[in-house]
This record gives structure tokens, C-alpha cells and sequence, in this order.
DNA sequence: CTTGCTATTGCAAGTAATTGCAATAGCAAG
DNA sequence: CTTGCTATTGCAATTACTTGCAATAGCAAG
């Protein structure tokens, strides 16, 4: 568990404090690829830190949301997921069969400064995810 | 409570039941201009419906959203919220002062077009929400 | 190293949403 | 109108997430 990421010193500087639980969520969520949900970390985290509970680990996810440190999301599976990544993405999911695929945030800067120019609103929304059909499911509503 | 809404019909023939309780929920949110979270849905039509229960409209919302009849959203507020329209559209959301504007969906759909030709999937959802900055709290920033 | 302020945690209770199951009731067919 | 199939409901339990409060522990200052 290394204690000097850069986005760390910037938290103290906040006046935030670093904790041991805060830092072993941000660690297993740094060394996982891919989304967990709240239970999931809860579980890991727990092996480090006894203690920990769950209440403890909504709280902490909400506040390293709320910094930008991790992106959270609704995927459409009840739960909500969280993930670090240094790369800022979105997501396509099927509804039919669940297929889920990642898009660059590039993708939507167009819209976003579409919506600067027409409304005034500076959107920095990170990890949207769409829903439609995947193409594959697609030709299952051709023939 | 009208009964002779031609997307009623259409239910009927999808072999789904037209129950009394599916009725009073949708004219609640049809005569409703804008969104409204379960509670406020349950407390309304219990007043049609006595034995209502909650139950009953989570799994009655969630049914009328996958039809396609009614739009749900996260707002960032906690809880989800229903809104019944014939207007598809989308709306911003300021983090700072919570102000919520709409956008209509033509906005996105360059967006959906692109995705289409960029990576295939047909993508369908209405009523996404990004969150930013409104006009106004960005002048809180300069100084 | 010690002290003091206060952000953060654990605990337990509260609110939001989902689900298994047996009883009920749409509605299609006769 | 009556009958039978099964989608839907109410009920109660369960899971997901949030919150108030008192105890704890970062960490800045001395
Ligand atoms: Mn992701
Ligand atoms: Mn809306
Ligand atoms: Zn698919
Ligand atoms: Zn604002």
C-alpha cells in the first residue's frame, strides 16, 4: 500500500485527513481493473482492516467520488459501481444481453461544448453509460 | 381516469393485465407535469387505490419504464424520479446550485449517430443527465 | 514529543428499493 | 355469463444505502 500518490498530498492539503481506511479503499480500487460495487470493496478492504464497516465504505466511496478520484456509476444491475482510472471514459451497454463497451471521453467533448455554446452549462460529467442495442442484438429484430 | 389511451391497448396486446393499480399510477404521472419520486406517487394514488402499496409501485414504475411508457432518472437527489412525456429529452444539472435545465433530445442525436457508425450499438436512452456548472455559479470561480 | 482542534469512524437506527410466496383477479375462450 | 390460466398484487422479509451521535484519531502547532 504506498502512501505517496500525488492525489494524496493534495487531500491533506484540503484539509481532508488520510486514514487508513480511506487509504486501503483508494488501493484496492487502484489495483482493480474494472467496476466494483460497495459490498465488493467492503470484502476486499475488510482483510486489511478489520474493523471496517459498511457504513464506513458508502461514506468513503461518496467522498472520493465527490473529490474526483473515482468514477462512480448506475450500469443498469441495481448496484452502483465504482472505479479508478486515470482514463476518462463512458460506457455502451445492450439491453438485451448485457454487453457492456467503453468509449474515450473524446467521444462526447463535441457535446459538451455544444451544450457550453447553446445553454451556458460547463457539463464535466464523467462515466455516463447509454443503453440501446448492441450489434449483434440487432439483427435479432431484422428477420 | 381515461381508459382509452391507444398505448393501453398496445399493453393489453403484450399480454400484460391492465390492473387498476397500473391505471391510477400513470394518470397520476400523466396529469403531472414533471418528475416525482415513489413516496409521492404512492401517497397520491393511494387516495384512488386504498389498498395500495409500495410494493406494488416500485414494481409498477420499474414496469411502466421498461414499456417505454414513463422516463425515470437519477437527478443526484437520492432518489429516482418518474415523469410521464410525450417530449423526449434530457436534462443538465448544476453541481454548485442544483438548478436543473431540459434539453431536448435533438441534441443527442448526432451523438447516437455517431455511436452507431463509430462502434455499432443502436443506442435508445432518453432522459440522461449531466451534471456541470450552470452560467451562473461559473462567475463564483474568476474573482 | 505533547496538546488541542475537529474530521472521521463505528454503531445502531432509519429510509429506499427489491424479492419470494401464496392469494387474487384480469381477460381470453367457450 | 362462467371457467381456467397465469400475470399481478399484498404481505413480510431482505437487501441497499444513509444518517445522528458519541468516541476516536489525524495532524498542525508549539
Ligand atoms: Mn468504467
Ligand atoms: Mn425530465
Ligand atoms: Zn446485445
Ligand atoms: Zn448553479
Amino acid at each position: 500500500m504506498r502512501n505517496d500518490h500525488p492525489e494524496l498530498s493534495w487531500l491533506r492539503e484540503q484539509g481532508y485527513r488520510l486514514t487508513p481506511q480511506r487509504l486501503a479503499i483508494l488501493d484496492v480500487l487502484r489495483n482493480t481493473h474494472g467496476h466494483l460495487n460497495p459490498t465488493e470493496i467492503y470484502q476486499r478492504v475488510s482483510q486489511d482492516i478489520p474493523g471496517l464497516t459498511e457504513a464506513t465504505v458508502y461514506r468513503t466511496l461518496n467522498f472520493l467520488a465527490e473529490q474526483g478520484l473515482v468514477l462512480v456509476a448506475h450500469l443498469g444491475r441495481g448496484r452502483l459501481v465504482y472505479e479508478f482510472t486515470e482514463h476518462d471514459h463512458h460506457h455502451l451497454i445492450c439491453r438485451q444481453c448485457g454487453d457492456m463497451r467503453e468509449i474515450d471521453h473524446l467521444e462526447l467533448k463535441g457535446l459538451y461544448k455544444q451544450f457550453l455554446n447553446n445553454t451556458g452549462y460547463q457539463i464535466n460529467t464523467i462515466h455516463a453509460t447509454f443503453f440501446g442495442l448492441c450489434p449483434d442484438c440487432q439483427k435479432d429484430w431484422s428477420p
